[in-house]
DNA sequence: TTTTTACTTTAAAATCGTTCTAAACTACTT
DNA sequence: AAGTAGTTTAGAACGATTTTAAAGTAAAAA
């Protein structure tokens, strides 16, 4: 399915500015990235885009399930390519993320989950220090 | 060990404004609040504090392991005064957190950590959906 | 104890990330 | 082609956090 197609099925109008998005983040590579990086990158494109837009755009594509948008303690939202569940290392010295595949761990024992409500998904974090 | 030695401790003056958060947040009883919630505390103890100095006294107290920082794609900065090693519900429409105690989660496979790091703590988030 | 020093608090300003506004523009529908 | 609903944009506004710099306080030195 091309980008186009991905935009349509999600319910977006491929606009000029989603259509150069989504070309930057879903060619099949995976990242963590801030919206000022996206920015530079488009710039670097050759192309240009309001900052506003590409928060309205990072939004709706998060909303569509296109992209998620990471847990962290930093200041700036850290949006994440990689949409199947997955798990981090974090250096915590960068703030660096590192995918960790959901096959490479194993919740053995989990707690009930409150009543009223349903698991809508598990993320382990790992954080990291340099090695002394 | 009482507040004043706990400041102490971690080489931190006991000031007036740091005796005040001490005295709110490490009393046993663990919460995860915001900078904002914890002025609103100090205010209707009677007390006052500059915003500056809440914010200066959170960061102090982070780095000396008297409380976290949660994870959290929230604007806000979460706090917690619960510092031993535990994980979290997370109710996706309210952001309310629950801990979950270390022992109710068992992580039976983890993968192997990048060269030159280790590892330095490891959290689980379960987020919640309510029941449809 | 007094003096000195380093650290802390504060209000206010500044900064930073993000969202809002409202006008111009564009994609889709009829 | 005309209508309409959705989108983009620059710039303003906003909310959270940090900085500034001056006044205050705690600990150390004398
Ligand atoms: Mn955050
Ligand atoms: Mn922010
Ligand atoms: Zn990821
Ligand atoms: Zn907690």
């Amino acid at each position: 399915m091309n980008n186009k197609e991905k935009l349509r099925n999600a319910g977006l109008r491929p606009t000029k500015q989603r259509m150069i998005i989504a070309n930057i983040l879903l060619n099949g590579v995976n990242r963590h990235f801030t919206a000022e990086n996206l920015q530079n990158e488009i710039n670097s494109s050759g192309n240009s885009m309001s900052i506003a837009t590409i928060y309205n755009c990072l939004k709706k594509f998060r909303n569509c399930g296109l992209i998620k948008q990471v847990e962290s303690s930093k200041e700036t939202a850290i949006f994440d390519t990689n949409i199947n569940q997955h798990h981090h290392f974090l250096d915590e010295e960068t703030g660096e993320l590192i995918d960790i595949e959901n096959e490479e761990i194993n919740l053995f024992k989990l707690p009930e989950i409150p009543k009223g409500y349903m698991n809508s998904g598990v993320e382990v974090l790992i954080k990291l220090k340099r090695q002394i």
